[in-house]
DNA sequence: CACAAACCTTACGAATTGTAACAGCATGCA
DNA sequence: TGCATGCTGTTACAATTCGTAAGGTTTGTG
C-alpha cells in the first residue's frame, strides 16, 4: 500500500518541520513548501492526495490558492490558519477546503483529520475494471471500449493507459509530467509527441469533435483534463 | 435537486431547536432526537445524508453509536461535543467521524462543514466549479462561457484565469501587481502589456463595449475592478 | 490645449499542441 | 521462412494559444 502524499504550506520553517515529522511518522509521505510559487510549481510533477495550507502567506492569497486546488485539482486541501474568526472557517470551506484547522493545534489532530479525509474519499474508489462515463463503457479486462448503443470499439494497451490515468482522476487537471510518470515513458524530448498522439488516438475512438472535444480538454502550458462522470464496477 | 437530510440527536432542547432553524433555512431537511433510542428507530425507514451526534447522551455511549453508524450505515458522522481536549477528538475522528465541532458553536460553521463534508461525497457531481453573474454563466470545467440565451463561447486558460480572478474578488480592487502575482507572470515591465491583452480579449467574449464596460472597468493608475454579482454554484 | 503616462487593440511570431503519414517491431499464420 | 496485421513511436507539418511589439486612444496634469 502506497504512502499517501501530504504536501506541507507554511511559511514558518518550524512549523513545517514538526508537521513533516509527525505525519511521516503516521505514515504519509511529505513535501513542504514556503512559498505559495515552489508549491505550485511542484504541482507540475506530484499529484498529492492531502494538501496543508497555511492561509498567511507572503506571496500569495492563500484563499484563492485554496479555490483553484480545490477546483483545478480536486484535492483535498486542509487550512491551517492563525485566523479564528468564524468567518474565515465559513469562508475557507466555502471556496473548497475540505477542513480548517486553527493554530495553535495539536499534531494528533491534524493527523487524524487527514485520516479521517483520506477514509471518506478512499471508500469510493476505483475498485473493479469497468467504467463507464458519459453514456461510454469501458472494459479494461477485455479492452474494449462500448458506446450507447452496445457498439464495441477496440483499444490498444496504449490507449488504455492514457484512458485509465484520466478514469481514475477525472474532473482534474493532470500534467504532461504526470502522464510520463504514470505511463513509463521516458522524459525524452519525443515523448511528448508520443503523448499527444496516444491521446489523439484516443479522442477519435471516443469520437470526440476536434474543434470541440466534451470530454478530453486540453489545457494549453498545463495539461490535460477529463471531463466526464465516471462510476466504476 | 432534493433537499439532503440531517439528523440532530442532542439531548439539549434548546440546541436541537436552533440547529434545526438554522439548517432549515440553509436548504436541508432535518430530524431531531434526544435520546439515542428514538434516532436509532428512525434509522430503520430514514437514510440520513449527515448525522449531527452529541456525545454527551443519557442512554448510550455516544463514541460506539458513531462507530456503528460510520461503519454499518456509512453515513457521515460529524460529533458536536462540549468536551474539548484533543485526545477525545483525535479518538472521536478515529471512530469514524467525519468531523468534530465544540461546544459552542456558530451555526455558520456547522453549516459550512456540512456542505464542505457533502461536496467531498458527491465528488462525482458537478459542483462549486460554476459561476453565474449578470446573465453569464462560466464554467471552469468545461473552460465555456454562456450567455443568458444559452449561447456558448469557449474561453482559453490564460482567459480563465484572469476571469477567476474577478470572480474571486468582486466588486474590489485588483491591482496589476495582484495579477501578476496570481497569473504567474514575472514581474517584468513587458508582462504588463500581456495582462492587457489578456484583459482586452475577455472583454470581447464578455462582449463589453469598449467604451463603456459594465463589467470590467478599468481603474486609471490603480487597477481594475469586476463589477457583477456573482453566485458561485 | 499641450503633453505625458497609462491603457487598449491589432498584428505578428515563438512556443505549444494536433494529426496524418511513415517506419520499426512483434505477433500470428500459412 | 515469408507475409500480413496491428500496435506504437517518430517525423513533419498544420493549427492553436498567448506573449510581444507597435501604434492608437484615453486619462490626468499644468
Amino acid at each position: 500500500m502506497k504512502r499517501p502524499l501530504v504536501t506541507i504550506l507554511d511559511d514558518e520553517p518550524d512549523i513545517r518541520r514538526m508537521l513533516a515529522d509527525v505525519l511521516e511518522e503516521a505514515g504519509f509521505d511529505t513535501l513542504s513548501f514556503g512559498r505559495a510559487r515552489s508549491f505550485e510549481a511542484a504541482l507540475a510533477t506530484h499529484r498529492p492526495d492531502v494538501c496543508l495550507v497555511d492561509l498567511s502567506l507572503p506571496d500569495t492569497d492563500g484563499l484563492t490558492l485554496v479555490h483553484r486546488l480545490a477546483l483545478e485539482q480536486g484535492a483535498i486541501v486542509i487550512i491551517i490558519s492563525g485566523r479564528a474568526q468564524v468567518q474565515d472557517r465559513v469562508t475557507g470551506l466555502e471556496l473548497g477546503a475540505d477542513d480548517y484547522i486553527i493554530k495553535p493545534f495539536d499534531p494528533a489532530e491534524v493527523v487524524a483529520r487527514i485520516r479521517a479525509r483520506l477514509r471518506s474519499t478512499k471508500s469510493s474508489q476505483n475498485t473493479g475494471n469497468t467504467a463507464t462515463f458519459n453514456g461510454w463503457t469501458a472494459h479494461f479486462d477485455r479492452y474494449v471500449l462500448q458506446d450507447d448503443a452496445g457498439v464495441e470499439t477496440p483499444f490498444s494497451h496504449a490507449e488504455g493507459e492514457v484512458l485509465r490515468l484520466f478514469l481514475d482522476s477525472p474532473k482534474r487537471l493532470i500534467s504532461r509530467a504526470q502522464m510520463q510518470e504514470n505511463l513509463g515513458g521516458a522524459a525524452s524530448e519525443s515523448f511528448d509527441r508520443a503523448m499527444d498522439v496516444r491521446i489523439s488516438r484516443l479522442r477519435t475512438k471516443l469520437r470526440e469533435d476536434p474543434k470541440n472535444p466534451q470530454l478530453i480538454k486540453t489545457i494549453y502550458g498545463a495539461g490535460y483534463i477529463f471531463l466526464g462522470d465516471v462510476a466504476w464496477t
